[in-house]
DNA sequence: TGTACATCAGTGAACGCGCGTTCACTGATGTAC
DNA sequence: TGTACATCAGTGAACGCGCGTTCACTGATGTAC
């Protein structure tokens, strides 16, 4: 690492520190995991003293469960908008959100670490349980305008469905995004494209007739 | 936590404290996670001072490294014997192998966190590349002896059928087992029908034949 | 079977470090009049 | 527009803590003869 401090500030007041450790905290827990990052660390990057962070936030946990906080509001919104009510069919629309959900994980790594990885469940765990809660809700929204056949002819809950779902993408943001144990780099490389004909082969499973490329 | 150490030993020599350490380690890594985990704290459970965990292991990622190790070789023979060389047909063998595969993230779950979320990759990265690369292979196996079809009918090709299996397997055992953020209860406690309703789905995605009813 | 000795696997005290957090403080800002 | 003053958002020094690791050491074990 390079610098220790950002460009010095000319006054005593930082103006927006909240804003600014929210932002090194999401640098720092890329670099270091949600449990290498420090508060010392992030005001010393802030270009504070380490007790500058206590004005904005109660402790350490506090910091970190904001960015998870944030992280999860922006996930929902751009889950939401991504569904876009199903327009213009389900499929499309669902597909798009999955896309968006490995872009989420990929180009915002320090939230989604913040929100999946960091184990937080402490006092302010209401709130992410609350965030977590919305964002799945969109997922179960468009389970359920989806619909689907199980093997054994019965309809497929949304619950079921989202879980299938979720659980695929998570498995592939965590498995593949970064780590060296992934199967190999072309597929690594690749990994929306492999995404992508997982969620093809399920609905088809589902019996739901998937509109064929739709990405010409 | 209750005690601080074990049953004190009779004698200066420990006797088995490599075996001990290993042990304590895994106790530690599920209760406070793979950072949390500390060389102090396992010595003191294993009833020795802080500087006879030195004598088995170079420090404390060798450590972290032994529990990642040791985990994926019995992860790789767990596979290995589920798959029982696709017996009495691929389909149920594979069916067995996922089975197997949430056993072990759920009742290993020191191991499973210590390879897959540990973010090992110092210099005993390459041992463990290689254990990981053995586990990996025994689903490229099954993968291939299953087969399947792509829905614009060109085959799948095992490495890809393999990372989905994988990264549903891994996304629900991450997702659903331990946090708070998963679905709901009931799902989160029927974890392995979700999962076999998952895999069915995609079987039949790709046009593989799931005999009924084959755990009556 | 007994003894000398090398080797092994522990001890326990100490170190330096960086962390989270607290504290009395102070410079800057905003507001009432 | 000026001034007094409350409030806000920083400082910097200090604390206690537990960690990883090292070191000279020592008790126990095993082996050669």
């Amino acid at each position: 690492m390079a610098e220790e401090k950002h460009k010095p500030r000319r006054s005593y007041h930082h103006g927006n520190l909240k804003a600014a450790l929210i932002d090194v905290a999401h640098r720092l827990i890329i670099e270091r995991g949600p449990h290498g990052f420090t508060l010392v660390e992030a005001a010393s990057l802030a270009g504070v003293s380490p007790a500058a962070p206590y004005r904005h936030f109660a402790n350490r946990e506090a910091l970190l469960a904001e960015v998870a906080r944030t992280g999860y509001e922006r996930f929902g919104s751009r889950l939401e908008q991504a569904w876009n009510e199903g327009t213009p069919d389900p499929v499309t629309a669902f597909r798009r959100m999955g896309d968006i959900y490995l872009d989420f994980a990929r180009y915002e790594r320090a939230s989604y670490i913040a929100m999946f990885e960091a184990g937080l469940a402490g006092d302010e765990a209401k709130d992410l349980k609350t965030a977590a809660d919305k964002a799945f809700s969109i997922l179960i929204t468009a389970a359920t305008a989806l619909g689907g056949t199980l093997p054994d002819g019965r309809p497929i809950s949304p619950q079921v469905l989202g879980a299938h779902v979720w659980a695929l993408s998570h498995g592939m943001a965590t498995l593949f995004a970064t780590s060296e144990h992934g199967p190999d780099k072309r597929i690594k490389g690749d990994m929306k494209s492999l995404f992508d004909t997982g969620i093809e082969i399920y609905l088809k499973g589902l019996g739901i007739e998937v509109p064929p490329a739709d990405k010409p």
